[in-house]
DNA sequence: GACAAAATGGAATATTCATTTCACCCATGG
DNA sequence: CCATGGGTGAAATGAATATTCCATTTTGTC
């Protein structure tokens, strides 16, 4: 077997990269040159290095949408001897690695270097994955599941969140347009909300969300739907909540907090969860319809 | 090919480690009773599993100076169906290792009880967790410092957005006007965000967000204000993103997905942290000057 | 617009690798 | 002392895998 490098063995021979940092800013400097679909699998591999250090070049290849072959070509273009040789990288990087105590020290240590900046970063991390923890461990699966009953027999379903809980509603609205679910965002900026849900009717649905201090148009909205017989879902932050009393069914969310500013990340993650089961299930009653006839 | 267990099928039907932790206390707990060669092999598993995860079954042996065979005849005697299942479970170990809240996540993933619905939101819960730890692990402390220090003297902020990344950037609005902090979101329905951004000058800053695939609006605009001398921050998802080229100043942020939708819980935690962040600083510098005097 | 060079996809090939096989060894019980 | 069973080493086998080759497309240049 040659060692499959002969042309470009004086071009660069000293700066073959052994290990995945040197690996990394090298591909990052050259990725402008590089021929297209070299450049496509280079991106993936940063992107995705554990794939690399796992996969055999037929899935990694099947993964990154490029042939096999491309993958050596890569390889041989960043001077190994073939992809082999480049795995090899990936893996020694896994293997470097230390125990994730130690890894979280180091961490540590570099947001303390990085001063107060880092630590504020840290800090709202920390609240993001306390919330999440919180929510996983008791997680509301009966009402999850008969929220998405509810929404996903609606004809046209509303969305209604403002101030802090907007950004989530515009996340949902963002997904149900992707995944072709019929919705209507309640945030005009010309007053017309008001007028907008008056067009809901039983056979619809509508998703509130909000926290305390509640948004009282927020609240009004909910009330005037459910008076009007239209289902009302709802995401809010206590059992006490307003909101939880205008809604057919609700889940408390607690969010944790970092020095007063609370985190939306467990929101955002159920909020991301909802469009998806509700298009999961449209999609089953379809084709169990399908089948029936 | 058989599955080749079967003389042992019946003594441990349902007694075959799937991941490393059980794997270790079952050979830990059978060692005194298994064959000679095959207790040396265990042995040097246990002490070397960087080695069996990513080494051939030939480097292996010659590693532990037994023959490859015997390390087939370990995998059959634990019950697997041969070396490269066992090899899984080494190297699932690093994967996991990955990963600070390994055990949130595995306890996450086995508790899938409620159906189908619970699994989705389960997914999304992981995913955000996966993303959030992954950004811990690597925060990007500098980068963050120098957002904070550019968007810190801007006069206006310009908040840049679209699509998936719209919440991002609507939370921040929400988050700045809470803080007294001048920005301007270019998320006009009516079109007139060019002509929005034509305001801007060296003493603002640009906030720009965009994921793969990445909006052409977005790109445009953020390109548009470096042009004019407006200092860019990027949050983006790849170093060789189109925004990471027209930003003075940027960060990756490479968030995990649930069968494809990919989460922004990291994205958001930062989002989150960098206003409060600003308002920091800005304080600092207010009462610094006040002391002066 | 034509040509040359580079890049790419896909199939053929060569190699590596896990697994199986079989001959031999060694312990144990008759 | 022999027979029997599992245990072990080493080579044979066949599947899996990386690599190469070649026809075709794309790109860059005059």
């Amino acid at each position: 077997m040659t060692r499959g490098m002969g042309e470009m063995a004086e071009s660069q021979l000293a700066a073959v990269p052994r290990d995945f940092d040197s690996l990394r800013a090298h591909i990052i400097e050259r990725q402008e040159q590089m021929p297209k679909r070299l450049a496509q699998v280079a991106a993936f591999a940063l992107a995705n290095p554990d794939d690399i250090a796992f996969g055999t070049a037929a899935s990694i290849a099947s993964a990154a949408d490029v042939q096999p072959s491309t993958l050596v070509r890569l390889a041989h273009h960043l001077g190994y001897a073939g992809f082999s040789d480049l795995q090899t990288i990936f893996r020694g990087r896994l293997r470097e690695r230390t125990s994730s105590y130690e890894e979280r020290l180091i961490s540590l240590e570099q947001s303390e270097a990085g001063g107060a900046d880092a630590a504020v970063l840290n800090g709202f991390l920390t609240a993001a994955m306390q919330s999440l923890s919180r929510l996983s461990q008791q997680l509301p699966a009966e009402s999850f599941s008969r929220a998405v009953d509810i929404l996903g027999k609606a004809e046209t379903i509303y969305l209604l969140g403002k101030r802090r809980s907007y950004p989530l509603v515009a996340h949902m609205s963002y997904a149900f347009s992707k995944l072709g679910i019929r919705h209507q965002l309640i945030a005009s900026p010309n007053g017309v909300d008001q007028e907008s849900i008056q067009f809901a009717t039983p056979r619809d649905a509508a998703l509130a969300i909000s926290f305390s201090p509640y948004a009282p148009e927020t609240i009004r909205h909910a009330e005037a739907m459910q008076a009007s017989r239209t289902p009302v879902v709802a995401l809010t932050d206590s059992p006490f909540s307003p909101l939880a009393r205008a809604a057919d069914c609700w889940f408390e969310v607690s969010e944790a907090d970092f020095s007063g500013f609370r985190s939306i990340s467990a929101s955002m993650a159920l909020c991301m969860a909802l469009p998806v089961a509700i298009a999961e299930k449209r999609r089953h009653k379809k084709t169990a319809k399908q089948k029936m006839e």
